[in-house]
DNA sequence: CTGCGAAGGTGACCTGGGTCACAAAAACTG
DNA sequence: CAGTTTTTGTGACCCAGGTCACCTTCGCAG
């Protein structure tokens, strides 16, 4: 099934137990999964669509940390479903997304029975520590056009299309600017051509 | 000993074990532990001391990510111990420091064996996860001023004393500014009186 | 076809904070 | 204690990027 497919790391037994244990849920684009200070107790599996994991500030603020895609997992929640504890940060279905949700006993027990799994949960914190790294990198150290640039070839490398189907406004609100800020990027990367520009899209050159 | 006194979590055999087959190891003040790019085949758990742990950039510019005290370990360490894989930061001994060093393969067998391994590794992650997030949360969303006053009640709680022996300068280079901003921001706080300044040292009212 | 809302463009202006140049203390050294 | 080094203070200036005001263009619904 499913799992087989988007986890092929997994041993057998391992699929089999998450297959008869958890609980598969779809979200439709749009639809707050996890919300800042909610109280969590599952871990999230993608198996289908995109899911996006950002922060919020208290003043309204939004910034992007990264993307979820099929066969990745949330760390946050991982982290947090073992200390059921809540939750620093904002989980958004981009596009129809099915996940399998795993309990919080349910982990534990995973992680001292199949190996697959505890390499899977480690190879998890590597790569969103890594990520948070990077995210770290660039805004300490660079400025927005850069981070503009980074951002649009992140965007088209994960969602495998040269096409980014974003506004400007959607954009600002990620790399927690203002929508003029990006028009006027947007704008001296097409003269560099490096972009081109449509209504609601960005063309990757 | 020193390990059960510093990680008192820790099952009595664990401790044992540990110190059985890690290496004790000391860094004086101003030491190198670790640098960005280097291959990680062992894992720290700090006992005395404290550790800095930073991000370079490619032009020089520096960002400190956080502290490591008695007690504590290197999250990244352990990610790419696992992993056997490349440092992304650097780890500086602040004071003399004392430590103790968890090969990569003793790492693998504590964790399927001690429970108390296991869930400190967990934590460590967690509190480590969660240490980004705050600096991230900094970093995009607040102003100099913030920061340094961030940073300054950070120093403090962890040091556990009011009176900070930083200079302006090497303030400054944690938060990847300027000098002359650090003096401009200080002298402004002392004006509110938040804080009392005096030669290579900082007092927090 | 018209009218309206959403997206994008643009100029004017402001501010935080980076940079430069230099002065004044403070501390260390012979 | 005279000279040097380190730290701090400060004014002048600049630039990225945030803010505001307002315009144009596109696409859609009636």
């Amino acid at each position: 099934m499913t799992i087989q497919q988007y986890f092929p790391s997994f041993e057998k037994d391992l699929t089999d137990a998450i297959e008869k244990e958890a609980v598969h849920k779809s979200f439709s684009a749009g639809e707050i999964i996890m919300r800042t200070g909610q109280y969590i107790k599952s871990t999230i599996l993608v198996l289908q669509g995109r899911i996006k994991i950002y922060r919020e500030s208290d003043e309204g603020g939004e910034f992007l940390m990264y993307y979820l895609g099929p066969g990745e997992a949330c760390a946050i929640s991982m982290i947090c479903a073992i200390q059921s504890s809540t939750s620093e940060v904002t989980a958004k279905a981009e596009e129809d997304t099915e996940v399998v949700m795993i309990p919080l006993q349910l982990m534990e027990s995973l992680m001292s029975k199949y190996k697959s799994w505890y390499q899977f949960v480690i190879q998890t914190y590597r790569t969103r520590f890594d990520e948070l790294l990077s995210v770290i990198d660039n805004i300490a150290f660079r400025n927005m056009d850069e981070r503009l640039e980074f951002y649009l070839k992140r965007y088209a490398n994960e969602s495998g299309k040269k096409l980014i189907s974003l506004s400007h406004q959607e954009i600002a609100y990620d790399l927690n600017t203002s929508r003029e800020v990006i028009s006027r990027l947007l704008k001296k990367m097409e003269q560099r051509n490096m972009v081109k520009l449509y209504r609601n899209m960005v063309e990757l050159l």
